[in-house]
DNA sequence: ATTTGACAGTTCAATTTTAGAACTGTAAAG
DNA sequence: CTTTACAGTTCTAAAATTGAACTGTCAAAT
């Protein structure tokens, strides 16, 4: 599997994946949220060499996520500002945010907080159900193929095509 | 910046992106979701290389994401299972998933649906704040250094030394 | 008038990762 | 005794990433 495959996938996980699903183009965007808008905000932020700093964001503007805007004519400069499609991956960075916070800080507590505006307090996200509200545990949730569906993945591995039960667990 | 220096930045989210930010091992936990466990099952379920496959796994053995279980003496056989900390990838996957469903499906629509047991319904994942419950816009949240900070990302961009205003935008 | 610096890339050799395919070893089944 | 299932390991070729230098435009300083 070549990574240009994995945005044809009828899964909307490897297509996600074959977008965001690497080390810089994550970092990149984290930037973004955090308003840096520059190549050379960018660059000096992460360390990212230019060449592949370029390159990323050659194709998150390709992709929709950021868009490419003049802020300076004379020699013509861009700023990269997120689109709404680049926007709506806010929870997913939050989503990373909280699993770090949770496991892989170290005794001096969380590098950063966050701040609800509309109700004035420090937080955490919350992932929840869109239909009773309640906070989703995956034991809960049962996957089931939709209409995108063609074959891979639906769920409760279908892929033992000689399962045998070739003797009991030890 | 080398991928092993990610897990020591004071950022939540690029530790994270340390541990689970490339193509591959997400891949591999979204097969932990979907319930497989032994290694011909990633194999086959993602066409991975053996070679890859067995390094990954052996990463997030170590990392506590995965558990190794024997399941059969004789030629000993392990399963690999989430954890706890594993199972606290879920929202993350959820995320990924909800980002695809939004902007990545094709005329067909979604490759797979989700219903949650509690109440039956198939749904979207929301991401909300944990003290009003309101649904997370990442214009509404505001971030500022916590205990753990110690430099970079003190957010609002502290990174331009020489700032100087060239010139309006054109 | 010339040099320096900021900014946004591009180019290229060297290194590191990943892909692909074959090989190892145990034990059950035919 | 040979084949098959399973879980890796080993090795070479191909692809991606790093590091460092280079290009080009314009403003400011000398």
């Amino acid at each position: 599997m070549k990574w240009k495959e994995l945005e044809e996938e009828p899964c909307s996980m490897a297509r996600t994946i074959g977008v965001i699903g690497d080390r810089w183009t994550l970092l990149i965007l984290r930037e973004c949220f955090l308003r840096t808008r520059r190549f050379e905000g960018f660059q000096s932020a992460l360390g990212i060499t230019r060449h592949l700093l370029a390159e990323r964001l050659k194709k998150l503007v390709r992709l929709g996520i950021l868009r490419r805007i003049p802020y300076q004519e004379a020699p013509k400069r861009h700023e990269y500002i997120l689109t709404q499609k680049g926007l709506d991956l806010y929870p997913i960075m939050m989503a990373l945010v909280h699993w770090g916070d949770t496991h892989m800080v170290d005794e001096r507590g969380r590098p950063l907080l966050h701040q609800h505006r509309k109700c004035g307090k420090d937080f955490d996200p919350v992932m929840v159900c869109s239909e009773c509200g309640e906070p989703l545990l995956a034991k809960e949730v049962h996957t089931h193929p939709g209409p995108g569906a063609q074959s891979p993945l639906t769920i409760e591995a279908p892929d033992k095509p000689k399962a045998k039960a070739r003797r009991s667990a030890a």
